[in-house]
Order: structure tokens, then C-alpha cells, then sequence
DNA sequence: GTCTATAGCCAGATAGAC
DNA sequence: GTCTATCTGGCTATAGAC
């Protein structure tokens, strides 16, 4: 007799609710849809995750802890200033193309509840910009790049990569690209672009 | 005998229903709630927009309506390259400085229906990329900047300016930064420090 | 551990009085 | 045009059989 929770299940849920709720937020999303998605029924979305809201939180906690370590990737590396530049775009870029769906994602859920934020600063995980800040200090001391501040660098970096994903329909409406082939082609192409642009951006 | 609709409450319910829409999205928001903050009753909401359906859309076209003017700015005014990237930059800060949902607003219920867009691109205020394509071209001819896609310089601009306000409650986690004026003041240096870097960037 | 059936609630929408 | 009262459906969550 099974008396323990079945592991393909409790998975399979699991994947289940991350698609459903990476595309549909938690307002938008169903448990049912989730629970068909999944090739179970509703009841057994409590008996593993309780409710709507801890199933919810089990599907963020995910999402968060595969974006954070890349960006702690960015900030607490021993590698220079351009190669952290260069290595963050590419792998980062590379990385979304195969998930589209998780900066909209973490942003907008963020959005409805800013607090959320606090249940990660403690993690191992999450990023830290100390150490980033004083690489970027010892570099305009040596004249190395222009003056900048580390958190406007920072925040400049973030953009150009993840940007471009968040508001992938509305650039495609502007640019008028209808066909996802070809925006995916542009997102290929920055994966130098977008460091070669910072790395421009802050020549002396 | 009054036989018309009421303009003020048709006004009130707009504002109203954008207050509580742009922070709360098309799912997560009641139409209770848009009633109280219009201080008028659910009845009268489906009186003057029939369906929730209906009143969102209203409350979305404005918010298009506000932004896509300033977009077609950067693309299709006389201005040089240079003054383009300055103005836009400057404009744009200060204005969603005063409407801090407005960009995740729209960002996010586009990706929620990317058909939406659709509805907007035979506008006449839609953004068209074609002259400010033709101006990059130009520069990059004439040696004035480095050679760059006209797409990705676009892109750029609209990730350094916009992506700040979308993700603020992340970057904020990041950078440690709790107090909102803080923040604010962040945003303030980037009106200079958008352009100085995007100039930065395209020099040859 | 997994299912069916249903409780209980809440939100959008309508009827009808004033 | 604005209100109160109510219908109706859909959704989360639980009870209880297997």
C-alpha cells in the first residue's frame, strides 16, 4: 500500500501549474486548468498543495531561483567587468529564448505584490550588488570606463536583456514583425549587440 | 428631465475603473471595487460600458492612447538623431514618473492577448519605424555613428527608458533600495543618463 | 493516493422600483 | 440616470467513497 505522496504526481502537478501560471498569473489561471493540464482532477491539487495560493508560491519560488543565480552570476563573479558583461548576455539571452515566459512572469507578479520580494532577500541566492559596485568604482578610478554609478550600470544591463522579452508583443507591433521567426532572429542577434553596446556605451 | 448620459459619472467611472484596472490588471480587478472608488454602484458601471469586457477596453485604449504619441516622436519627428534620443528620453522619464502603472499595464495585458495589438496599428497616432529607419541608415552611411540595426537601436531606447518603471519593485530587491524616494531619485538621473549612454554607445 | 459529488462563496450581470 | 435586490454561473475548497 502507498502511504507516501507519489512523486510523478506531485511533479506533474507541478509542471502543470508552471505553465498554466507563468502564462496566466495567478488572477488569470484555473485550477481546473491546471488539474486538466496535469491529466488529474481538482481534488488532488489541494491534497498536494493545499491551495490556489501555496501552489501558486511553489511555482514562483521556482521561477525566481532559476533567474537569480544568473544574475548573481552579473555581481559577485571574479571575472572583469567585460567579460561579466559579455558572459551575462549571452548565456542570459539564450537562456529566456527558451523561456519566454518567466520575466513577464516574476515582474508582473512582483507588481501585484511588491512585498513578495522580502520572502527571497535572505536566500542564498539573491543577488547581491556590493561586490559589482566597487568593481565598477575601481574601474572609472583607473580610467578604465567613463563615470557611471554601479546601479545605473546595473540597471542599463538588466534592461537590454530582459526588456526585450517582457515586451515582446508590443515590439513586434511596433516593428511590424508578425512572424516569430523573425523576432526570435533579432533576440539571436543581441546576444553580441546588446554587449557591444554597453561595452561602447562605456568607453572613455 | 435628464435623458442623457451623465457626463460627469461617465467621467468618474473611466477614472475610476483606470485607477483600479492599470494596478490590478483585467483579472484581479472587481467591479465592486471600480464601483466604490467611483462612489457609485455596480449597476451603473454595466448602465454606461454594458460588461466588464467593455470598460477595460475603454480604460486600455486610453492608456495606448497617452503612450504611443510619444513613441511616434522619437520615430517620426524632424529632429536629429541626437536631439531625438534626448528629448524622447527626457519626456518619457518625467511623464511615467507621474504614471507609474502605465507601462506594465499595457506590457502585460499585451502579453496576455498579443492579438490585442491589432486593434491599435491602423491608428494614426501608431508608432511606424520607417523614417526613423531611414534616419539610422543615414547616420551610419555618413559615419556620424557606428553601424547599428535601426531595430536595435529601437529596442534599446525603449528598454532603457521603459524597463526601469516595469520591473522597479525587482531592481529595487536587487539593489537594495527600500525607500521610494530613493528610487525616484534614480529615475530622475537617468532623464541625462539615458542619453549620455545611448550617445556613448553609437559613437564610431 | 485518487476519484466523484457537492458545499459555499463571490463576482458579473440583470430586473425593476424610483 | 441611479438605486436595491436578486439571479446565475463559475470558482475554490472540502467530504467522503473507493
Amino acid at each position: 500500500m502507498k502511504k507516501e505522496k507519489n512523486i510523478t504526481t506531485e511533479t506533474s502537478i507541478l509542471n502543470a501549474a508552471k505553465s498554466i501560471f507563468e502564462r496566466k498569473g495567478m488572477d488569470g489561471a484555473r485550477m481546473q486548468e491546471i488539474a486538466d493540464a496535469a491529466g488529474i482532477n481538482k481534488a488532488l491539487l489541494h491534497y498536494y498543495y493545499r491551495n490556489k495560493q501555496l501552489l501558486f508560491e511553489a511555482v514562483f519560488k521556482s521561477a525566481f531561483l532559476k533567474l537569480a543565480p544568473q544574475l548573481n552570476e552579473v555581481l559577485n563573479s571574479d571575472a572583469s567587468l567585460n567579460d561579466k558583461i559579455k558572459g551575462f548576455t549571452k548565456n542570459y539571452i539564450s537562456f529566456i529564448i527558451n523561456h519566454p515566459y518567466l520575466p513577464n512572469f516574476i515582474i508582473n507578479e512582483l507588481n501585484r505584490s511588491p512585498e513578495f520580494v522580502q520572502k527571497f532577500i535572505s536566500e542564498k541566492h539573491f543577488p547581491n550588488i556590493q561586490k559589482f559596485k566597487q568593481q565598477v568604482t575601481e574601474n572609472v578610478n583607473d580610467g578604465k570606463i567613463r563615470p557611471i554609478k554601479a546601479e545605473q550600470l546595473f540597471i542599463n544591463i538588466m534592461a537590454l536583456n530582459i526588456f526585450p522579452f517582457v515586451a515582446a508583443p508590443l515590439l513586434k507591433g511596433f516593428l511590424s514583425i508578425d512572424n516569430n521567426d523573425d523576432y526570435r532572429q533579432l533576440m539571436e542577434e543581441r546576444t553580441t549587440e546588446v554587449s557591444n553596446f554597453i561595452i561602447n556605451a562605456l568607453k572613455v
